[in-house]
Formats: structure tokens, C-alpha cells, sequence
DNA sequence: ACCTGAACACCGTTCAAGT
DNA sequence: ACCTGAACACCGTTCAAGT
């Protein structure tokens, strides 16, 4: 029992090896990034993850957790600025991001905890986009399929990159429609 | 030399190993399909595999031009009825191999193959939709965006299911905008 | 030209053993 | 409770060898 073993030892290590893995996830991305890296960059052993990750994929979810808290930080600040700016504004903070975003659509439809992740951040953004449409003064009933298209435009511009004019232009077209 | 190897052997052999990997990776998905399955599937060995194709990744674009093709077929036919019917019918018809898309989009950001093929498919159905906009009239400084979000509209109907009276909500809304 | 057997390097994961 | 060494089963890929 060595006193110089704090008790945020636990959160500490975890933290180290969450950030480290999220380096590699989004510079390397997910399927080329092996464990051997992630825990020579944490400091640790392979099986050490283990002690703190049931798998490779529950650390993908702690990592994307981590970036999305991250992400989001700074959102509320925005509330003033017009709803095409604000989803300008996270797509561009998205966009070093973006090869996790395919990764976890191609691993949502065989891997169970991924899934999760993506069926609850999907429910959270809708719900911000859908209120924002509704202060803007959408009527009810286009409030839904208004929020469907936005988030498939926000998914395919982080998917397909664009230079910023024409990143407006498909959001505006979203948004108020032609003209 | 036995006089039973007549000369279209090979372009068969291929065709069985393509059709074996087209099931299994629609069903079992890419990254969870070995190679050695594919190779019982078709009756062949693995190695047998590497003769006709250069890399797994290169037999995933094979698989993608004979799917491509076989969804293609019948589209002319089609020429007549609403645009936003058309897309309704691509639609239902990708639907069963929406694992594949996200596959697409997993890998081309790291393979040079999947990433080439990629971009030819965007150019073409790009083509085709901007095509349709133009043939309905819109002006041709919208028929840019407007084809943008549409191609994204598609795609995230492709990831995300949905009933098909939601599906041509948001198609209608991409389309012709809000009203 | 076409196909195979046997190996290679690497991967995610497990487990008995240490402290 | 936390971490390690050593192994497991599996993977895509290669290559020398056969016909």
C-alpha cells in the first residue's frame, strides 16, 4: 500500500489512456489504431485497458464521450448567434472528428454498446436541433422531418468535406428551403 | 490440360468468389467477414483468392460494381414517374446493403481503392440527380446545393431506417423545401 | 496460368500469477 | 485492487512449390 498512491490514481490512469486513445482514433482512426499503441502511448501494458475497458469498442464509447463533452463546451454561449452559424460552428468543430464519425455508423449496426452511444447522441442533437427550429418559428408539423434533413446534411458534410461557402449554402437550403 | 477448363473458367471462378463475397458482406458485414469464410463459401482456398484479387479491400470494390450494377438495372425504366419517387425506389433498393455504405465511407478515408471507387460513385449519381433537378426546373445556381443535400439525404436514409411515409417527408423537404 | 500448404506478422482478448 | 507475462485463436497476406 504505497502512500504515494493517491486515490484519483484510478480516474487518472483511465484518463490517460482515454486521451491517448482518442489521439490515435482520430489521427490513426479506429481500425488502424492497435491496443499495443494506445497503451505504449498511456504508459501501460496491453492488458491493463482491460482492467479499465470491457473492450476495445466500450473505450471507442469512453472516448467518444470525451469528445462530445468537449465539443459541446462552449455550444451554450451561442444561443444568440442564427441557427445556420451554430451548426456552421459545430460542424467545424467536428471536422478533425470526422473519421470517427463514419466509425461509428459502421460499427452501430454490429456492435451493441456502439449502437447505444449512437441511438443516445442522435436523440440528444435532435432534440437541441428541434428546439432551435421551434424558436425559429417552424411550424409543428415540419419541425420533425426539418430535424431528420438537418442532421443528415450536418452527418454529410462531416463525411464529405467542403469548402465553408457551399457548407452555408447546403445548410441554408435545409433550413428555408429554395429561395 | 484437361479438356473440361473451358476458357470463361476464370471470369466464372472470380464471378463465384465476388457472389460469395457479396452475401456474406451484406449480411455478416466487411470487417466481420474473414477471408477464409469467403473462401468456403466459393470452394475455393484462401490463397486462390489473392490470385484473382489484389487485396480484400479490392475485392470489396468488385463486390461494389456488381452490386452497383445489379441496382442500376431497371432504373431507365423509370424515367417517368416523380423524381421524388425515384429516390424513394433507390432507397428501398439499397436499403438491404445500407451496412455496405457505411463500409464505403469506414474505409475511405485509409484505402486508396475504396476511396477512388467512392468518389466515381458520387460523380455519377451526382450527375444523375442534378440531372433530374434540372429536367424539374430549378434554377441552376440552386441545382448545386440542392444536389448536395440531396445525395446526403439518401445517404442518411441509407444509415438511419425509417418508416417510408418519414423517409418521403424528408425526400419532399430536400427537395422542394418547406410548403 | 492457376492453385495450394505452410508460414509470417499482427491482432483483440484471456487468464493465472504476482503485488 | 491493480497490473503483468505469457499464451490463445484468429486475421490478412506472402511465397515457394506444385500442376
Amino acid at each position: 500500500m504505497p502512500r504515494n498512491r493517491r486515490p484519483r490514481d484510478r480516474e487518472e490512469k483511465s484518463a490517460e489512456i482515454v486521451a491517448a486513445a482518442a489521439t490515435l482514433f482520430t489521427d490513426v482512426g479506429f481500425e488502424k489504431t492497435s491496443l499495443v499503441s494506445v497503451a505504449k502511448v498511456a504508459g501501460v501494458t496491453t492488458n491493463t485497458i482491460y482492467w479499465y475497458f470491457e473492450s476495445k469498442e466500450a473505450l471507442l464509447v469512453a472516448v467518444l464521450d470525451h469528445l462530445l463533452a468537449e465539443a459541446l463546451h462552449g455550444v451554450d454561449e451561442q444561443a444568440e448567434t442564427p441557427l445556420v452559424d451554430r451548426l456552421l460552428w459545430v460542424v467545424g468543430r467536428l471536422d478533425e472528428r470526422a473519421k470517427l464519425v463514419t466509425t461509428v455508423h459502421a460499427l452501430a449496426t454490429t456492435s451493441p454498446v456502439v449502437e447505444a452511444w449512437h441511438d443516445g447522441f442522435h436523440a440528444v442533437t435532435n432534440e437541441i436541433l428541434a428546439d432551435g427550429l421551434r424558436q425559429s418559428g417552424i411550424p409543428e408539423e415540419q419541425v420533425v422531418p426539418m430535424t431528420r434533413l438537418g442532421v443528415f446534411a450536418i452527418e454529410g458534410l462531416l463525411m464529405h468535406p467542403l469548402p465553408e461557402a457551399e457548407q452555408r449554402a447546403v445548410l441554408r437550403l435545409a433550413l428555408d428551403g429554395p429561395r
